[in-house]
DNA sequence: GATACGTGGAT
DNA sequence: TATCCAAGTAT
């Protein structure tokens, strides 16, 4: 049989160029899996090694995350990004100790997919490695080695081709050895089936690929539909008191970088300016403005980032309070030197990246 | 169904 | 430098 066919090339291919000494590939543990299918989720191997180990060092079971605040999983996760992951893992691993007696439901792919932050891939990627049991993933690299090997058109986000790549991967999913399966078809599209020249001369699957045959493997999967970035200015507060801490703002749930500290932040200057002269009357700005880019998968940021040193006598410079209105969220001296366990968001990790180089 | 959500690696 | 895109999910 065909399906048969792509599976045992497959994994016979595994056993030579697969990867095997990742550090979550050496148990079996639901927790440690979980943990790094969620870091892994738009993200490369590289980048998520060493959080992921810093990750297991201060979380090393469910009980330990559960029981820790949330402010301390946003630290440890901080840099790498969409962190509604990190407050869904929090979420969830509140949520399986109270609901599943501490352990995650694995023989059941839809009480999998209903805990917060595990979608069918993610669900199927866990149940596959934890158990062994037949589970269809479909990730990035899945989606390419499918759309290639049977040359199916059209960009992936769209539903229906989701839909299609999606049966496709489950014609292709063998019944037996599933963890080793899911991670050689992942590794081939990482390793092998790249975005931009493949390998074809090295695939175990060359001789059925559609796309190879047709010499289209450069047209397939389709590209997503190129669009010019939106560009947005906003206006950040850096404000340093006499001890030279910095005042940050947790950033609402919602949102860009949800959860973290980060500056006081204004849609435009003549805000940021009143806000400042509320809650520190008789202040006045330095003058001293410099600029950040960010850019995210969906809009550039250009952060105005506008610096004031308060002096001693500034009134209540140790309690700063938020106004009720347009900002009314926890603010906090932070002091750079005695780092505590918060998330920083971008603009105060590059702030201080920069600080320590010219010091 | 389309959009929001981060950051860094690769080319 | 610019662009793509990565072990996707939530809304």
């Amino acid at each position: 049989m065909k399906v048969t066919c792509f599976s045992d090339s497959l994994l016979d291919w595994y056993q030579h160029q697969g990867r095997k000494h990742l550090p979550w590939q050496q148990t079996q543990d639901p927790y440690r899996i979980w943990v790094s299918e969620i870091m892994l989720q738009q993200t490369q191997v590289t980048t998520v090694l060493g959080y992921y180990q810093r990750f297991m060092t201060r979380f090393p079971d469910l009980a330990s995350l559960a029981a820790a605040s949330l402010d301390e999983v946003l630290h440890h996760w901080a840099g790498l990004g969409y962190y509604s992951r990190a407050r869904n893992l929090h979420r969830c691993a509140q949520q399986v100790v109270a609901e599943h007696q501490g352990a995650f439901p694995v023989h059941d792919q839809q009480l999998m997919e209903a805990l917060p932050g595990i979608g069918p891939s993610t669900a199927a990627a866990i149940r596959a490695f934890s158990t062994g049991a037949r589970a269809v993933i479909l990730d990035g690299n899945v989606k390419r080695v499918v759309a290639r090997y049977f040359a199916i058109e059209g960009w992936p986000g769209q539903s229906a081709i989701t839909r299609l790549l999606w049966q496709k991967a489950d014609q292709l999913t063998p019944d037996t050895r599933l963890a080793e399966y899911t991670q050689a078809i992942m590794d081939l599209g990482a390793t092998c089936c790249t975005p931009r020249n493949p390998q074809c001369g090295s695939c175990p699957v060359q001789e059925h690929c559609q796309a190879h045959l047709q010499g289209r493997t450069d047209q397939l999967p389709t590209a997503k539909p190129g669009k010019k970035l939106p560009e947005h200015t906003r206006h950040a507060l850096l404000l340093t008191n006499p001890a030279q801490h910095l005042l940050l703002e947790q950033r609402p749930a919602n949102g860009i970088w949800g959860g973290l500290w980060s500056l006081p932040e204004f849609d435009e200057a003549s805000q940021l300016q009143q806000w400042l002269e509320q809650q520190y009357p008789g202040s006045s700005l330095t003058g001293d403005v410099h600029q950040q880019l960010h850019t995210f998968s969906h809009y550039r940021l250009q952060l105005m980032i506008h610096s004031h040193q308060l002096n001693t006598d500034a009134a209540n410079p140790g309690e700063p309070r938020a106004e009720p209105g347009y900002h009314s969220r926890p603010l906090n001296w932070y002091d750079p030197d005695t780092r505590s366990s918060i998330g920083l968001a971008a603009p105060v990790s590059r702030l201080l990246q920069a600080r320590s180089k010219t010091s």
